[in-house]
DNA sequence: GGAAATGATGTCACATCGTGCCAACATGTC
DNA sequence: GACATGTTGGCACGATGTGACATCATTTCC
């Protein structure tokens, strides 16, 4: 996508960043998180330990995409004057939604993996929370006249229906995303009622 | 509570436990948790690095309660027969609420190391993604006539409720979780409708 | 074109984490 | 009291993650 000849130095930077990402991938579908090290990622990737670790803090990390898409979501959303609490909920869910369909392939490595082993759960968890707390600062700012406590109820409730959609995805390998969102919003409403 | 004179080792056993604990949690909040060795906490525990790693897994495993409560509210957890998808919901967030304020000052120290410490953060997290895990396993047996996918997200839901409430009880030491408790379950008719 | 600044990489040293192993000791059982 | 069982500490070890410095490639500026 980007293909602007950019830096000679980004380039090469980002081409090792992905190199590391794969190597990471590969070695940890065949051999499991626990059992690879850091040595054997980085000899993969033909770089040194030292390199490895001025990109990713962690072996767990360079297995993650980052959530930038998601990250660019968030900040990115707007909405009418006018919306109401409930519009509010959908337009986070459908650009949530939006970002999500956009990975494909690499996405369903990832659910493999995130399936089958806990550490990476543990770092998932962590991120996920990190979305949380964005997009409740999110919607602050977009609507500070709004009750905060009500605000930071949406932003939770908003990342569990993704969290739902996302492990139901992750599950049924052959399902439309959209789908399973249409699904998710009328359960949410016999639900809550 | 449990003053059952039971075994002498297993009483020494708890002891131990909870004076790693005691440890732990001071030095965090005098040095931080990035700052704190493990040999700091096992030497005011009085006690050797190898022991401390026979009671947790990590140093931020020792400062976090394990949530023992919460996991045998979930596993504990009934609903009449004919209850509908709401009431499910209410029984799910009230066990979760009543589980909530049973832990009073040590709550407290908790909440604000939380609040400070990105470390733990994440391992709570990792922590949270297993009770929502547990949770939906309840449920679907519980009713394993719904459709799963629904459960799912009710399940996703609560802990999505739960989530917002404790981040607002941290955040205003004040109040009363009772409080919070009603005025959630407004927004979040508020929301969905 | 050629310095000089900038930045990426590798090597080394180091503190810490976490675990397997074994010997020493305390507790519970008969 | 003798034996079985479980807990502890000490030791060694591999792995994680970071600071410091030298080296080399690139950019920039003249």
């Amino acid at each position: 996508m980007d293909d602007a000849p950019q830096d000679l130095r980004a380039r090469r930077h980002a081409a090792t960043h992905q190199e590391i990402h794969r190597a990471a991938l590969d070695l940890f579908e065949q051999q499991g998180v626990r059992e690879t090290t850091v040595q054997q990622i980085a000899d993969r990737a033909g770089i040194s330990t030292r390199t490895f670790f001025r990109h990713f803090t962690s072996k767990e990390q360079a297995a993650l995409p980052g959530q930038r898409r998601l990250r660019q979501a968030i900040d990115g959303l707007d909405v009418p004057a006018d919306a109401t609490l409930p519009d509010l909920l959908s337009a986070v869910e459908s650009t949530a939604a939006a970002a999500m369909s956009a990975g494909d392939e690499e996405a369903r490595r990832l659910a493999r993996l995130l399936a089958a082993e806990p550490d990476l759960r543990g770092l998932a968890a962590a991120q996920e929370r990190q979305l949380a707390q964005r997009l409740r600062a999110r919607l602050t700012a977009l609507r500070p006249e709004l009750d905060p406590r009500t605000l930071l109820v949406l932003a939770e409730v908003a990342v569990a229906v993704w969290n739902a959609l996302w492990a139901r995805w992750a599950e049924t390998q052959d399902t439309d995303p959209l789908d399973l969102y249409r699904s998710a919003q009328a359960d949410l409403r016999a639900i809550v009622r």
